[in-house]
DNA sequence: AATGAATGAGCGTTCATTCAT
DNA sequence: AATGAATGAACGCTCATTCAT
């Protein structure tokens, strides 16, 4: 259909833009840290000219914001398909929440990189994580449930650096074990 | 000898001005983070001519790498008192290390924002930790025994920061909680 | 001429776009500064595409240009009111020439700012200033002739900005003042 | 006398680069205009490396800043050698400033673009003048004073301009002449 | 003719590092 | 050995202007 090749919207290409220059700020972040960084490798690697990264983004905080927020975005669908299953038993929760996370960071190359230095996100997971853990525990104490779900995820953030030098697979059997021993402990205590 | 009484007076300066320069260091990267961090401000802040500053540093890099170093020697003291203390069972020689390690940074003001980022301070702890795990259960596999060693410095990288929003203390029962439970499940795993 | 009046609402309405571009730059002038003026602001002030602006106007500069072509058009409509007044005593001539140029401003926002920066309107108005010289002061020599206008002109270039801090009227006063009592000394002098 | 050529100290080659920056910046000021003018080519300009011009200026306006208090420095001079002289006639005194402020544009090439658009020298020779006003004519009301001292400055501000097509003496002969002939008119009708 | 997204040279400014003294 | 003024590459960002649509 030559009308959908014409159509291609100035939004759309707009879109195409912001998300090249995002995908290659992910990576940037990644290989060489989010402060050496810098704008104009971005949009090189992006193959963008700096101003049209200017026209998307008014300063270099803002890209990173956005990355945030796209994959905050990710991460609630994959919260809903996870978390929100009450019926199922925790491990197998946990087991998908943290299959999840690992899918997505396949499929985000250098997430992990802002995972575990965004506040914003790591404020957004320890909600879900409470969410959850009031629905299924409504006797613990609020305060028991925030840090329980603060030190759970925390868990994660310092364990799956360790993805580095060690098999995913592993690092997540590990994290599992971590994380539900741990809430064990809680839930003994309490 | 005076010839050597005359040298030693320059190296106890020497010693003195690296020691500033450090002290310096780890406050400026503990306030600014490492990346904001200025040689010139370094250098301000101890009170040390720039210029003496690269005569014992010749990069900005080989700073942090010298303050890794000392929190290093540091903190082998704390694994010797600790970590050695094989007679103990494991929740005391947990806790203890923990809390040596909350105590180092109470006297090494800094030394937590430098500990969540060096892989040099991580490998040795790992390491050490290893080693404590190896005399105490022998049965365990290398690789068990260092997973395990990594997933529990990794559970300490990653509740650490909480300290930014909940008391020390309560910080400090988690993450032995955690890596006490963790523990539990692996040896009950093997 | 149906073609006629096709092309004649195209040419209106051209007309009225440099128009609408003409009033947004002279704000913008006045408001941040000739140099701070951005062409894109201009055309958002404007509302009109920035491609429509340089579709009219090649560059920034020539804006200022036409600007001042503008103004030009309306002054000498001031002049030919005030300044041919060869019948009226000169102090009624500068008074009613200044009460126009101060009119000028109230239906020309922004004119002062060019009015003071423009070299092109300076020469016009010295000529105008010249020619009326001439007509009633023949006696005097071409360059005594020239150089008093000038000098009025400066006068009123250099005590206008006053209004930031004075009200407009007390400052008018001062300058048919100072510009009379000059033009007396130099008729004095000859 | 070789110890003087050694004594050089550094404060006074900090004073000199100040010094040639303050020259260099003048006159691309005097050229391209205030707003034109880039730091980098004033560092050019005055043989000076831009990162030793922002050694000595924080940012572009403090380099404005200092050439203005540079100016006004100089002309405080000028200000005490003529205005101060309250036991000659106006007409004398006048001359002897205007001479003084001529003698400074030639030492301080560049010095009259800034004077024309610089608030604060504005609003100092303002007061001087005032001051002046006030010894010599204390029946004129504080108002009076105030003004006829903007105007006189305004004058001056207004007409010296005319130096780019004109005699310098000429031009100075015709702000006398207004600024006397104002004054005169002044005072006649109070 | 009309549009506005796209472009990149160039700006103000910083800071790790050097080297003359 | 000790000093700190000097250096300039490189950064984040702007905006006059173009040109594909």
């Amino acid at each position: 259909m030559p009308d959908d090749q014409r159509r291609t919207p100035k939004q759309v290409r707009g879109q195409q833009r912001v998300s090249q220059i995002l995908d290659a700020a992910a990576l940037e972040f990644a290989e060489i840290g989010i402060e050496n960084a810098t704008t104009n490798a971005i949009a090189a690697r992006a193959n963008v000219p700096i101003g049209s990264l200017y026209q998307f983004f008014p300063h270099k905080e803002a890209i990173l914001d956005a990355l945030v927020e796209r994959y905050l975005t990710g991460l609630r669908t994959v919260f809903e398909n996870t978390l929100s299953a009450d019926s199922l038993p925790i491990e197998v929760v946990i087991e998908q929440m943290l299959t999840g996370l690992a899918n997505f960071e396949l499929s985000h190359l250098g997430f992990s990189t802002i995972f575990v230095k965004s506040e914003t996100i790591h404020a957004e997971i320890v909600q879900r994580v409470e969410d959850m853990l009031t629905r299924r525990y409504p006797h613990l104490t609020p305060e028991t449930r925030h840090i329980s779900a603060a030190v759970g995820v925390g868990i994660v953030k310092g364990v799956l650096p360790l993805t580095a030098h060690l098999p995913v697979e592993l690092v997540l059997v590990e994290i599992k074990t971590a994380i539900l021993s741990y809430l064990g402990a809680v839930l003994n205590r309490h």
